[in-house]
DNA sequence: AAAATAACGCAATTAGGTTGCGTTTAGTTC
DNA sequence: GAACTAAACGCAACCTAATTGCGTTATTTT
């Protein structure tokens, strides 16, 4: 279950508690993360108009995971993409969810799947866990046909 | 459970039941997903030595994928690593692993996680399922303390 | 064996991501 | 609220994985 933007959150004082600057541009970077599933740095450049400089996007996006407020999606269309932590799942230095997530190989979008759950983690011996995620690829309902 | 090279199979004929060319490289590099979980680009060079271009190379795994020999892994590390598909599991267009599997953030290698169970494959309305995977990331053995 | 088809290697190009540095903005101290 | 410090921003240049074009070589088909 996703929080979306229309809960009226505060996402300066969200930003603060983090200890991430906020800046007129991170406050609209991450109200945009509680109204999409995902983003990449492209998608994001699109939001902003391309008026915000690719740059600047990349090292929000670093600053906004190091503080635990995004993590990364893994995927095979060789694109970083983040998504919004989960306060109930995801830690600092471990990330999750409870579903799956679908991921369209044509428009890149991404879907959550709240019926694919996910197993929970167990720690394997000598491995340092950081994140766990259930990725199912394909064709969404858009780019079915063609 | 991975079918090991040792097993004294004839990778051209896999190849030719496939329809791949069986040139010398493609036989050789055939063996090799048979010997590691998973292969990136980079890693195909460094096994021929830097010998072999990386055109080659990257024409090869996309054959390979075509024609439903391998299939892609999806990460976080922004590479594109392949893995060999599992005839119980994998058709020409759907493939998934009963198990999860483990990339490490630092020297990338996978490991099979044999005790971390896949959910089934169900059918999403309008969508079109090519993979599933679960996948784990963090620091393997060799790289969890710097 | 000859013809047709596909793989190969090289060079050049694309595209996602990164780095350095001077400037601007935000956070802190007085 | 002015002065100071630290971080964010924008630009240009750079890095590297991945792709494309094309002439050559190897494989497959007849
Ligand atoms: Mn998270
Ligand atoms: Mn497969
Ligand atoms: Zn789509
Ligand atoms: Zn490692």
């Amino acid at each position: 279950m996703k929080i979306k933007n229309d809960d009226n959150l505060d996402f300066a004082l969200i930003l603060a508690n983090h200890g991430v600057s906020k800046t007129k541009f991170r406050i609209h970077l991450l109200n945009l993360f509680y109204d999409k599933e995902s983003l990449t740095v492209k998608e994001v450049m699109n939001k902003f108009s391309n008026l915000i400089n690719k740059v600047t996007i990349y090292r929000a996006l670093v600053s906004f995971e190091e503080k635990g407020l995004i993590h990364k999606v893994p995927s095979s269309n060789n694109l970083i993409r983040y998504s919004l932590c989960n306060a109930d799942e995801c830690s600092a230095s471990l990330h999750k969810h409870n579903h799956g997530h679908f991921i369209c190989n044509n428009c890149n979008q991404t879907f959550c799947l709240e019926n694919y759950k996910s197993p929970d983690i167990m720690p394997i011996d000598g491995f340092f866990i950081n994140s766990l995620n259930l990725i199912l690829e394909g064709y969404c309902k858009d780019c079915h046909l063609h």
